[in-house]
RNA sequence: GUGGGAGUAGCUCAGUCGGUAGAGCACCAGAUUGUGGUUCUGGGUGUCGCGGGUUCGAUCCCCGUCUCUCACCCCA
């Protein structure tokens, strides 16, 4: 309790054996996105500021006051990712990847960083796993991105899944609305709260999302963006609907569906879940279409579909016994005595190179409390190795379930693996 | 940024209407001179988060502070 360091607030440690189920859950999604066709971007933590800025957009949330920006010895203002989406479009970008495909279907995972304040499923240090698919205007990839999802989620064990889905209108609908809104809400403006005030100015759609009582009262029968959508927005959004009726997922429009982040445009989804220990939370992956957002980073017009899951609200409604995704000790070494312990390690080398996952007893522990340890590890065999096994050359290799046991010779690897393994 | 709750043994917590502290779990040893999940016996000084105040005396009361946690906002 003294002086020690501890962990910056609301960054946190992921630890044996709870680690396992961020494996499974990193492994399921691998599996499932090469199946898709994904492949795997790694980018850097920091990027320059501006990207998100520019990118996320500057009266946003996020931007204005959830980034970790510092400027570097170089005085460039620096910044820890708070998403992948924009370093994704910087990097497709940059390697010209518009010219040499003409579809690039990427997934990432990593840790995203938001200065606010931590609390049950939300975290200053973050890890988020997410897909962006570049190159398709057409509306069933949107349905295909999100049918996989609930594939995912289901595979994983999380349930009471609610899809919402709605659409944010393109570029070109949305002055039309954001007008109209404005005109709306103008008169109504003292029953705003401060937030909202100042959302009519930067970004009125998210004051169709706020909670504040008054807020809500004012917004009441608002100008609906689906009656500002033009006719190639409706047919994309129908397309989206019919595919996933085809793909049997059952998804609810909802109109106040408005994404955060100002580079969304068309469809926009979020997928709840009931389920586990999420706290406040209940979004445990969101994303949409950012048709525009290449184009206003300098690149060529390119359609693009993308979202990101939390993984920590993922595992908080997963469940499982973490112990379960531990893989078991195969065969345990007891020992007695150095000699022992220098045979157990070379034993136990061979044995690993054949495939076994085995732990070698390296303190001078009693054989009782060695067994116990076995026992705690889940370890299948033990083999007790003391001077009787080092003189005579044999050991019985015991099953730690049935309790019964077969000759062994030490220097016959193939033979204790085998038995190891029946 | 705002508001609740909590900080006592490795972990989960109890407790003292103010007289410097306990349980369970875990861990170790023995009963069983080399064989486990049960049982029995033995084994714990821990700045009672930190600083200050009141008091003969504070882990307990008061003030401050730090940390953790939950929630609001917003988001994955």
């Amino acid at each position: 309790m003294a002086d020690t360091i501890q962990s910056v607030k609301g960054m946190n440690d992921v630890l044996p054996p709870d680690s396992a189920r961020w494996q499974h859950l990193e492994a399921t999604c691998r599996e499932l996105f090469a199946r898709y066709g994904y492949g795997e971007i790694r980018t850097p933590v920091l990027e320059s500021t501006a990207l998100f800025a520019r990118g996320i957009g500057e009266a946003t949330d996020i931007v204005e006051k959830e980034m970790y920006t510092f400027k570097d010895r170089g005085e460039r203002s620096l910044t820890m990712r708070p998403e992948m989406t924009a370093g994704c479009a910087r990097a497709y970008i940059e390697h010209s990847i518009h010219g040499k495909e003409p579809v690039t279907r990427w997934w990432y995972c990593g840790p995203m960083f938001r200065y606010e304040r931590a609390q049950t499923g939300r975290y200053r240090s973050f890890w988020q796993i997410g897909c962006e698919v570049y190159g398709i205007a057409e509306p069933t990839i949107d349905a295909e991105q999100i049918a996989m999802l609930t594939e995912l989620y289901t595979s994983l064990g999380v349930g009471d899944l609610t899809v919402l889905i709605n659409t944010v209108g393109s570029a070109e609908d949305r002055p039309a609305y954001r007008a109209a809104l404005v005109a709306f809400l103008e008169p109504k403006q003292d029953a705003l709260c401060g937030d909202c005030k100042r959302r009519l100015v930067t970004n009125p759609l998210r004051v169709l999302d706020c909670k504040v009582p008054t807020c809500k009262d004012a917004v009441a029968g608002a100008p609906a963006l689906r009656d500002h959508l033009g006719e190639r927005t409706r047919a994309h959004f129908a397309g989206v609907q019919r595919t996933l009726e085809a793909l049997g997922v059952e998804a609810k429009v909802d109109d106040n569906l408005v994404r955060g982040l100002d580079y969304y445009t068309g469809t926009v989804f979020e997928i709840t879940s009931a389920a586990g220990a999420l706290g406040a939370q209940s979004t445990i992956v969101a994303g949409g279409r950012y048709d525009g957002l290449l184009e206003s980073l300098g690149g060529q017009p390119t359609p693009a579909m993308g979202f990101a899951l939390g993984v920590e609200r993922a595992l908080l409604c997963m469940g499982g016994d973490a112990a379960a995704f531990v893989r078991p000790i195969d065969v345990f070494i007891a020992t007695r005595g150095e000699d022992s312990r220098v045979r157990a390690t070379a034993l136990a080398h061979a044995l690993r190179k054949a495939g076994l996952a085995v732990e070698v007893e390296h303190r001078d522990a009693g054989m009782k409390n060695q067994f116990r340890r076995a026992d705690a590890l889940r370890a299948r065999h033990a083999l007790a190795l003391g001077e009787a096994e080092l003189a005579s050359g044999g050991a019985k290799l015991k099953d730690m379930a049935t309790r019964q046991e077969v000759e062994v010779r030490l220097d016959d690897v193939a033979g204790i693996a085998a038995a190891a393994r029946a």
